[in-house]
RNA sequence: CGGAGUGUGGCUCAGCCUGGUAGAGCACUACGUUCGGGACGUAGGGGUCGCAGGUUCAAAUCCUGCCACUCCGACCA
């Protein structure tokens, strides 16, 4: 992408309203624009990484064996009356009225939908188990919308459902929720640490949250602390092996790690001081099981092998996609901006013509753009008619894991610049060296 | 929902207390000079000061009501 072509609307001030730093990036650097309160654009940069993360979560949520479908935003009152949840969810459900005076509402969750759609296809028990997910737009109507996209009212979910015909089925199916969520976030670049969750209205008796520690959160969050270096289950895990997954899961749930509301004083008190830890976090994956609070009142059953009509166990498993890219600021800035984990930035390389005009410079990004393009790596070419000064700073903001940098001085030596956002570091090569370090990386 | 605060060109803000022709910086347009860490000059364009009432000869400024947004607390991917 040439950047004089590109939407990148950057701000060099601050708007006032933002206070912490991911919301502060997000909107200097372009990626998201408030249209009211919680609710927010996702400009062409933030779409860009929204997209990178989606397709982390996918992939993992694909090997794990979910299914994809996709439901719509809208539901009608009367499949929330067949849950009860219709009357118990209260004012954070956005309920309107169509042009026939019928009550329909903006989907907050989809529990009641997801069984609909069980119930009136699955008959057997040889169909299980069975677990479907979408990444779709969700509205709650908070009390108190805040930072961003961190807490929106409107906001991206990727949430599955899984149905299995008992409990230990089910346990089955969330261990491999669970395994596939340390999967994503590790491939995210994130420590995510899974801790014994209250269950809240989607009710239920086993649930997890899976929080990153990072100063701004919004929990108060207790933990020991060898969780942080625990190694993540491998890509080849095989999430049919029932008791592999079990001793997978309960070693990440065999020490202390709990937020606030779930947290036991004496049970942490009873953990070495080194290995304590006492933070803040954000939650950015929950799970449940719930068992048969759906089912039954909905009536999905299918036969069992005895031929009897069983209701279904089900869980219910979700990650905010649009919450992760401020988690993932908030991880990985430095004060100039953004600093990107490689699998999900925007643009993997940022090339910066020096001297727009010049022929030599010209010509060397010209090749390097064609190059990087070609072999399928994102680059944003800074083709603008700025100077070197400003095109540091833009492209310092928006966080590109490499800068290639090409400037008459270096270039009269057949020489660019090869800079590591992360660390600073720079090295001088040429550019057939450049692109096969570039290339061989992606 | 309780508490605090803010609304003035696209952005950051001054002006308000003490009413009298709407300002600055950045951004934008044109021209010129510049060009390795947010350049400079000259000349321009752009705002019915959140909305509605009221007071006054006169309201961004004073009064009343409303709306929007932000922050702190209680609640939640």
């Amino acid at each position: 992408m040439r950047l004089s072509r590109y939407f990148l609307p950057i701000l060099r001030d601050t708007p006032k309203e933002a206070e912490i730093v991911s919301h502060r990036l997000m909107l200097r650097a372009g990626m998201i624009r408030q249209q009211a309160a919680g609710s927010y654009t996702l400009l062409p940069l933030g779409l860009r990484v929204l997209n990178k993360i989606n397709a982390v979560i996918r992939e993992e949520q694909n090997r794990s064996g979910a299914v994809e479908l996709l439901m719509p935003t809208i539901q009608s009152a009367d499949l929330w009356r067949e849950s009860g949840r219709y009357d118990a969810y209260g004012k954070e459900m956005l309920r309107i009225r169509d042009r026939h005076d019928r009550e329909i509402l903006f989907g907050p969750t989809n529990e009641e939908m997801i069984t609909e759609i069980f119930r009136s296809y699955v008959k057997s028990y040889k169909e299980l188990p069975l677990n479907l997910y979408h990444i779709q737009w969700k509205f709650r109507d908070e009390v108190r919308p805040r930072f961003g996209v961190m807490r929106g009212r409107e906001f991206l979910m990727k949430d599955a459902y899984s149905f299995d015909l008992d409990k230990a089925g089910a346990v089955h199916a969330y261990n491999k929720m669970f395994v596939a969520y340390l999967r994503t976030f590790e491939r995210l670049g994130l420590k995510a640490v899974p801790m014994r969750a209250d269950t809240g209205p989607i009710g239920g008796d086993l649930s997890h949250e899976f929080i990153i520690l990072a100063s701004t959160g919004e929990s108060e969050v207790f933990c020991h602390r060898d969780f942080l270096d625990f190694a993540v289950p491998p890509a080849d895990t095989n999430f049919e092996d029932i008791a592999g997954l079990q001793a997978i899961v309960d070693r990440w749930t065999s020490l202390y790690a709990a937020t606030s509301e779930m947290h036991d004083e004496a049970a942490y008190a009873a953990i070495p001081d080194a290995s304590r830890v006492s933070a803040r976090g954000i939650e950015v994956g929950h799970i449940f099981y719930f068992g048969t609070k759906y089912s039954e009142p909905m009536g999905a059953t299918v036969a069992g092998p005895d031929g009897k009509d069983t209701h279904v166990h089900m869980g219910s498993y979700g990650i905010g996609p649009t919450r992760l890219i401020a988690a993932l600021i908030e991880a990985n800035h430095d004060e100039a901006g953004i600093i990107w984990p490689d699998a999900i930035a925007p643009f993997t390389v940022s090339l910066l013509n020096l001297k727009t005009g010049d022929a030599g410079t010209e010509a060397a990004c010209d090749e390097l753009y064609a190059a990087l393009t070609k072999a399928g790596v994102d680059v944003l070419y800074d083709d603008r008619d700025e100077r070197p000064g400003a095109k540091f700073v833009v492209n310092d903001l928006i966080g590109s894991p490499w800068q290639l940098i090409v400037g008459p001085k270096s270039l009269a030596e057949g020489k660019i610049e090869l800079k590591r956002r992360r660390t600073g570091e720079r090295e001088v090569l040429t550019p057939a060296a450049a692109l096969d370090r570039l290339i061989g990386k992606a």
